[in-house]
DNA sequence: CCATAATGCGTGTATATACACGTTAAGCAT
DNA sequence: ATGCTTAACGTGTATATACACGCATTATGG
């Protein structure tokens, strides 16, 4: 019978994860802070709630990775609109992060798309939007 | 410029595993306790480092997960060959589970391969394991 | 205006995951 | 046999992730 595609999904996803991280890893960020400090980047500042919508991550799971992002003083809090809620800005040290992880990020997107080819690399696109 | 294949592959994970999570909420296990359950079932009784290998996780993780599993009752250890290795098996509760989550777990697939049609789902899954 | 509802967050709890270390047990070479 | 190496495991530590709760703040209906 045919495989999981959930199992397929989640060793792939830590497969490949793996390979960006250790791409990131002279920058000191794994891909998952570097994804997170991207989106932030684009929307900056803004509110946990929102980067969660954005990451499609719980707003929980955002909140603890951007104190970990703000330890590594990658991100700074600040006040919002409200008092209750609070933005999340890049640190100038965030945003060099960002500027020299690009190329080691390009390497391996690069990589996998020469891995797959570029007919693959876009069905593979498309099928995990899909999804 | 175009996304991140890690990033699409972490969120479509994230995703499906949550499809399947619902799925199996019934009998009590998630996709990846299910996972492990059919991992050990395929090889029982399997020592905590032959179970890392089929499963592609790190050995360390699988003993978590497995406790996990034994606190349940689903799974109980005996001893390996050696004096350090110990093995996993299912209890007659881990099997019921498997009996009884298959059906469940086949209703998702299925709703994966409709939602894809079934050349985009084979597509996936070829595309998935050359990652 | 005030009571209630909705919003934004943090924290507790739990699982999943990996790496580094240390321990114990086997295997092997001299 | 003794000592070195390898194998199997557990645990410490850390991040990623989600759900349920509870608190504070803002919005809203009457």
């Amino acid at each position: 019978m045919a495989h999981c595609y959930c199992i397929l999904l989640r060793k792939a996803s830590r497969r490949v994860t793996s390979l960006y991280d250790e791409a990131l890893a002279p920058i000191g960020v794994n891909l998952a802070q570097f994804s997170l400090l991207r989106n932030i980047q684009r929307a900056e500042p803004i509110s946990l709630t929102d980067l969660g919508h954005r990451t499609e991550l719980d707003r929980s799971t955002v909140s603890r990775n951007v104190k970990v992002l703000e330890k590594m003083e990658l991100v700074a809090m600040t006040n919002g609109q409200d008092q209750r809620e609070s933005a999340v800005q890049l640190s100038d040290k965030g945003r060099q992060v960002l500027t020299d992880g690009a190329p080691l990020w390009d390497g391996v997107q690069t990589e996998i798309e020469a891995k797959l080819g570029n007919e693959a690399s876009a069905q593979l696109t498309a099928l995990l939007q899909a999804l």
